[in-house]
RNA sequence: GCGACUGUGGCGGAAUUGGCAGACGCGCUGGAUUUAGGUUCCAGUGGGAAACCGUGGGGGUUCGAGUCCCUUCAGUCGCACCA
């Protein structure tokens, strides 16, 4: 077969058509199937693309031949850091780059055949779009969900930009590696936190992979625990956040984070000289020393004292670096008897150690014990265990004002502003007399100017632009300035699932009617890359929109799959520094894209990826021509009506047990044991035609079936055969098959006996024996092995073996 | 350090609830077709001469364990002093 020709013939076909295009009247039968949109970085498709894009689209398929009707958009993650690199690079602006990139993988897509619906596309950068990314930020300003505050931030000092949090892995930047550095700036956060512990339920109702919800609940890191306030001896107040108030009368000394705003304050004048020059050691550990875990606890004291307020004690305050600003209140109190950290720390600088908990009946509660426990020398609390205590301490530091129960979570608010040119502009502008002023709506979108110098110098490249940046206040009218920075990439990956059935609307960012119909996506596919970012980023947006009253679901993506990745041959992931990177081009080239998204689907679990090995390719391609000829066969054999002999018998049960397995498969993303199961019926074919002569039409409606079954894995060399057998055009508006249950009931069981679990034979049984009748057939086709054996029991399990106890 | 996942033939990988381990494919062996090679078709293919032994190692529960429990090793990923 010449897939060339046929490749071509029915993608132009299909789009003379309008095969794909999503119809609006059968909305209540909607389908969102959804692949995570890619970003136009280079030319060319790779491995990686087809392989998510390839078999979601065979998922797509088969949910349109179950009848659904499938909305399968495609669009382009456009603005980004790597387009601007590459222009700083090569000179080439990264508008010209992005589109050009866009239009060569657009026709890429097109060529996998895939059902996308090109009338929906979206593209990130055109101010069509990014217009309503910046309408978004307007909405969540002015709900106090957007907001700027000077604070610590990651920089990194390549891409000269700051980050999320989300964004740095492992104290280096996710993009390209360098150490991040600690800078104080003015920057734009969305308060995901005020949904953190909505964030964090709603996992439950998710059908998600558990380990991308472990991840999440993680990274929110929900902690609950107590609020304590300290009073110092010169009367200062500062408060620590604690998850063990039943500790608090261990307490030998608190600790403030170096960055504390009491420390200036609080430290005596000769302590001061040490304090600073701590301060100064641990601003730069933290640069440098972040990755090593087990790094030594250093502290130094400020010389002033604290009141335990449970006991009255007088403790020493320390400030040490293992305390974060950032968490909490910044301040902890230190129990060594009951902390590990604490404890460390506490030995190295001869503070008191002190227990409090003792273990439970015979626990080894050697210190430091951190474990749950009953309180001791605690006075009218002793006794208690850990879980009264936690809560009976704050209760009576309530009643006096000192303390209170706090949930803590490890979630910080995202940071969106970039010191980068090329994303969305902030709708903001600065105003000597009004401050920051939002932008009108009506005013939107802030075009990103096209002539600006990017070459990176730290700051905004958009602060270059004198045009852009000199306006007037929307407020009095006076001289302003528009904000420098552009917005994070993933805020326009945030809502773009939202903006696809929507995207010629000129009015609004989406009518919230239609979106509640379309919403929320049935199924997600993309990389697991993302679980801390885009996925939670995009949760954040669906749910502040819906607390907005643009939509009315809670959650954007009902269920998700990670597709795995393609390692190179040598189990490596594939990069052009390792040179072991594989181009599908050449494959496709030799092979076609339905042989090669088939090789994908079969030789990969979908899941878990793995290591790329050619051989596969010839495989299915001989699959594909086995089916050919088959197909050949029953196009020139003449069939005969009528009951079905004992190999009929069978052939009907593999086919219809192949239909059971395969629509089972599909809908598990398990493609590669749905085309095994197709293998299997193939094969039952090749044996029925080599074994019986004057066929029955069964044979051909065999073939018939088969070829269904394998139309959304290879969509052009299926539609062929279809129209060879005469099929109606398009085998993607007939039904997939559906499994005859009775089919499946067959007259004879085989049976595996076993004496005490060993395997000692088999037996074919009727399907309509009773247990005594089993047991006899049982017991007699095994009567020589066992002997004169005294059987003590006989345990049957239905439909598959027969264990004598002897 | 903490957490999650994975570990099955020469290879890629299958195994509803615990129920015949190794589906399907690659590779390999033999046969048929062919002048020959390739293609195609048919048969075989975990180890062992056999009893038996086999799912990273050790232990346990069970009539029965790749699957459940404990422990240990190796690899992958995520978090990284979160009080």
């Amino acid at each position: 077969m010449d897939f060339k020709q046929i490749e071509k013939k029915w993608q132009k076909r299909w789009e003379d058509t309008k095969l794909y295009s999503f119809d609006k009247s059968k909305v209540d039968k909607k389908m969102y199937v959804l692949e995570m949109f890619s970003y136009p970085s280079g030319a060319k498709l790779h491995a990686g693309h087809w392989f998510n894009y390839g078999p979601s689209d065979t998922y797509a398929r088969f949910k349109r031949m179950k009848g659904y009707e499938v909305f399968q958009p495609m669009g382009f993650d456009a603005f980004g850091l790597p387009a601007e690199n590459y222009a700083i690079k090569t000179g080439i602006h990264p508008e010209d780059s992005t589109l050009k990139n866009i239009a060569t993988m657009e026709k890429q897509l097109k060529a996998i055949g895939a059902t996308f619906d090109w009338d929906y596309e979206v593209k990130t950068c055109m101010p069509d779009y990014y217009k309503w990314t910046q309408w978004l930020f307007l909405q969540l300003y002015k709900k106090g969900l957007a907001y700027r505050k000077e604070a610590p931030v990651n920089w990194c000092p390549s891409c000269n930009t700051v980050l999320a949090n989300e964004q740095v892995k492992e104290g280096e930047c996710e993009r390209c590696g360098s150490v991040v550095v600690r800078k104080n700036l003015t920057q734009w956060f969305f308060k995901i936190t005020d949904y953190a512990e909505e964030l964090l339920t709603d996992l439950d109702k998710l059908d998600w992979p558990e380990k991308t919800k472990l991840m999440q609940k993680n990274w929110i890191g929900k902690s609950v625990g107590a609020e304590i306030d300290f009073e110092t001896t010169t009367g200062e107040k500062f408060t620590v956040f604690t998850t063990r108030a039943d500790t608090l009368f261990g307490v030998s000394y608190v600790v403030l984070a170096p960055e504390h705003p009491l420390v200036e304050k609080l430290t005596l004048p000769d302590r001061m000289e040490a304090v600073e020059n701590y301060k100064i050691e641990s601003s730069k550990a933290t640069e440098i020393d972040r990755l090593s875990s087990a790094r030594e606890k250093t502290g130094v004291e400020i010389g002033a004292y604290a009141i335990n307020p449970i006991n009255g004690r007088k403790v020493p305050i320390l400030i040490a670096d293992y305390v974060l600003a950032s968490y909490g209140t910044g301040a902890v109190m230190g129990v060594p008897s009951h902390d590990d950290r604490d404890f460390v720390f506490a030995t190295k600088y001869g503070l008191p150690i002190e227990r409090v908990i003792k273990g439970k009946d015979g626990q080894n509660d050697a210190l430091p014990f951190t474990d749950y426990g009953v309180m001791v020398n605690s006075e009218e609390f002793d006794g208690m265990t850990t879980e009264e205590g936690k809560i009976a301490v704050v209760k009576k530091l309530e009643k006096e004002n000192k303390g209170r129960l706090k949930t803590n979570y490890r979630l910080r608010d995202w940071l969106v502003s970039r010191q980068r040119y090329w994303g969305a502009p902030i709708p903001i502008v600065h105003c000597e007399h009004c401050g920051a002023v939002a932008v009108p709506e009506s005013d939107l979108p802030v075009k990103l100017p096209y002539d600006v110098d990017f070459t990176p110098n730290g700051q905004s490249p958009l602060l270059k632009s004198e045009e852009f940046m000199h306006t007037t206040c929307p407020k009095c009218g006076g001289p302003a300035l528009r904000d420098a920075d552009t917005l994070d990439t993933f805020v326009c990956s945030s809502w773009y699932f939202l903006r696809y059935p929507d995207n010629k609307n000129s009015e609004k960012a989406f009518d919230t009617e239609w979106i509640n119909k379309m919403l929320p996506v049935d199924k997600y596919i993309g990389g697991a890359e993302h679980a801390c970012m885009h996925l939670l980023y995009a949760r954040f947006m669906t749910k502040a929109l819906r607390d907005m009253g643009y939509l009315n679901f809670d959650e954007p993506f009902t269920s998700l799959i990670h597709q795995g990745t393609i390692l190179g041959p040598d189990g490596n992931k594939m990069s052009k520094s390792k040179g072991n990177v594989v181009s599908p081009d050449d494959k496709i080239q030799k092979y076609g894209s339905d042989v090669f998204r088939v090789y994908l689907m079969f030789c990969f679990s979908y899941i878990e990826g793995g290591p790329w090995n050619d051989s596969g390719l010839e495989s299915v391609q001989r699959f594909f021509d086995r089916i050919e000829r088959m197909a050949k066969k029953a196009y020139e054999v003449h069939f005969y009506d009528g009951s079905f002999t004992a190999d009929e018998k069978e052939l009907n049960y593999v086919r219809n047990y192949t239909i059971k397995a395969v629509n089972n498969d599909i809908d598990n993303f398990s493609f590669n044991t749905a085309i095994a199961r197709l293998m299997e019926f193939v094969n039952a074919l090749y044996a029925y035609d080599s074994k019986v002569e004057k066929k029955n039409k069964l044979f051909l409606d065999c073939i018939v079936d088969l070829i269904k079954l394998f139309a959304p894995m290879a969509p052009h060399f299926t539609e062929e055969l279809n129209e060879m057998l005469g099929g109606k055009y398009s085998i993607f508006n007939l039904s997939y098959p559906v499994c005859d249950e009775k089919a499946l009931v067959r007259d004879e069981i085989e049976y595996a006996v076993q004496i005490n679990s060993k395997m000692r034979g088999r037996v074919v049984i009727s399907s309509s024996a009773s247990n005594e009748e089993i047991e006899k057939i049982a017991l007699n086709e095994v009567k020589d092995s066992l002997g004169d054996a005294t059987v003590k029991k006989i345990i049957i399990i239905p439909k598959r073996l027969i264990n004598i106890i002897a």
